[in-house]
This record gives C-alpha cells, sequence and structure tokens, in this order.
DNA sequence: GCAATTTATATTGTGCACAATCTAAATTTT
DNA sequence: AAAATTTAGATTGTGCACAATATAAATTGC
C-alpha cells in the first residue's frame, strides 16, 4: 500500500495545534511558582489584569458579561472562578443598580494592593521565554490574527 | 503619578502567554464538532494520533510513560483519560510481561480502523485557520523552538 | 399592559490538567 | 540476599473549560 498524504498529517509531529495546545501548558506551567507566591492561579490572575487594566482608566467596576467577552471563557468558567477570587478577598460582587440581572465585579484594597506585587512578574516571565524579543512580537502579531479571524 | 512600563506590560493585550491560552482554547473549540463525530475529545484525539503513528512504525504498543512523555502530560491526566478511551473501545491496556509496573496501550480493531474517519480532519481544520500555509509552517517552529527550550 | 422573547448569570455534569500522595514492582547498595 | 532507592502507574483533591439547562430580570411585540 502507498503511504497517504494523510498518514504524514496525522502525525503529531505535524500538528500546529498540537503545538499550541502543549506550549500553552507550559508557560502556565512557568508562571505557577511565580503566582503561587500571590495566591493566584493562571486564569485568576488573567482576570485581575483586566480589573486592574480597568481601574487605571477609572472604571471601577467591570460586569461579568464584561470578563466573559475580554477573556473569551463563559460563565460556567468565571462564576466559580470569582467565587473562589471573592473568597481570597481580592474582589467584590454586587448586582448593579441599573440592571438587577448584572453582577459588578470591583477590587478590594487588597486586590489593588496585589498589583504591586504582580509587578516584576511579566519580566521574570520573558526572561524565561527562549526568544529575542522582536521574534516574540512578531509571532505573537501573527497568533493575534489566527485568534481573531480564524 | 508617572505611569510606569510596568503598568504596561500587565495590560492584558501586552501578554504572549493569553495569545497562546486563548489561541489555544479557540482551536480545540474548531476541532470539538469534528472529533464529536468519531466520539473523541481533543486530548483523546491526540492519543489515537500517537498510537497510530506507532501502529504505522510497527510498534503495536505503547507503554503509558511513552505516552505521558509524548504529549507532556502527567499520569493523573492520562489514567483516567485512557480508561474512557478503553471504555469507548478504541483501544486495550496489559500489563507488560517484563515489566509488571508497565502498562501497555495498544489499538483495538476499531481503534485502528478510527483512523480513516480521521483522516479529513487535519484538512478541514487548516481550511479554517486563516493564515497562508508558509505563514503557518513558520510560525510552527518558532513557536517549537519556545517548547523545546524554555 | 401583558405575553413572548431576549439577556445576564447560575447550576449541573463531564472531562481535562496537575500537585501530592500511595502502591507495588524493579533495581541498586551494601 | 536484605534493605534502600528508584520507577511506573493509580488515586485524591482542586481548579479550570465548556455544553446544556435553569432562572429571573429586562425588553419587545401586539
Amino acid at each position: 500500500m502507498i503511504p497517504q498524504l494523510s498518514d504524514e498529517l496525522l502525525k503529531l509531529d505535524n500538528q500546529f495545534c498540537f503545538v499550541v495546545y502543549a506550549l500553552s501548558r507550559k508557560i502556565t506551567a512557568h508562571y505557577r511558582p511565580l503566582l503561587q507566591e500571590l495566591g493566584l492561579t493562571y486564569p485568576q490572575y488573567l482576570v485581575m489584569l483586566v480589573l486592574w487594566e480597568r481601574h487605571g482608566e477609572g472604571e471601577t467596576g467591570s460586569p461579568i458579561k464584561f470578563l466573559c467577552e475580554r477573556l473569551m471563557l463563559d460563565t460556567g468558567t468565571l462564576t466559580p472562578l470569582l467565587k473562589r477570587l471573592e473568597g481570597s478577598g481580592w474582589i467584590q460582587r454586587a448586582r448593579a443598580e441599573e440592571d438587577e440581572r448584572s453582577i459588578i465585579v470591583s477590587l478590594t484594597q487588597s486586590g489593588l494592593d496585589l498589583k504591586e506585587q504582580a509587578r516584576d512578574i511579566p519580566g521574570k516571565l520573558v526572561c524565561q521565554l527562549s526568544l529575542p524579543l522582536d521574534e516574540l512580537v512578531a509571532v505573537k502579531q501573527q497568533l493575534e490574527t489566527l485568534l481573531r479571524t480564524s
């Protein structure tokens, strides 16, 4: 029997998707010990990034719907995660006055203070990535294209 | 107060890692409906890829340890996943004769037959990715470098 | 104004991911 | 060969991800 092209395409090493999948797990593994010092998981850290960023823009509260869209996650993921962040004391959750369906997430003072401890994390991470910064930026742009348009 | 560089680095859109993380989830979401027809999840599909590839190389069985290394996953993930694959009838698990600690995973006939149904998946997926093939290959190589060396 | 629909979030259930611990088989030390 | 160590998997527990469904508030249609 003739070896088929489809045999080649089914090999693990020829899968673009596996590289992205494995790299994603490896990067979060790099984050884990750093974030553990702050008492955060990687997805929780992403939520805090958004809330810190919003706070800097003068937005003290964010609806869950906004966080879902920004992080591309659904409520089945975020609702329990946000409850854990609330349990840790970093955030508060409250119904919106204008729309009782909506829940507004806002930082507590300790949640805001936590940002200072997070400041050196991006620098530490980039140092662990073995690609020149300019190439990293270029790859990131192509991945962003894929993310936007695929 | 002067806006700091570290403020910029903490913004979600400046995070290389978030792009990889979000893209990984988006790609597996593209796979989901295709794999659902075969009765597989994405991680299960990856295991099948390895087993099909090994079969093509004349290796009829693979120790769990081998699958863990190849997929960069630990037994806490693979043990229950393999039990589900066994439950679906795609694979068998048996203790190795030479080393009673080792479990050898092998394809059943239906597991081998399933490969034929999987042949057109890679093609369908690439069509959904909005990046020219040559650029995709280039990006993949850089991500592989990151995966290997970071 | 009230029924129908839409919207925001919660809940339930399944399946990863991974740390930590456990067990038993194999190997090494002494 | 007995004790110590290593190795291969399994188990337990926590925390995502996401589909499917539920609920209650808001909006729309008539």
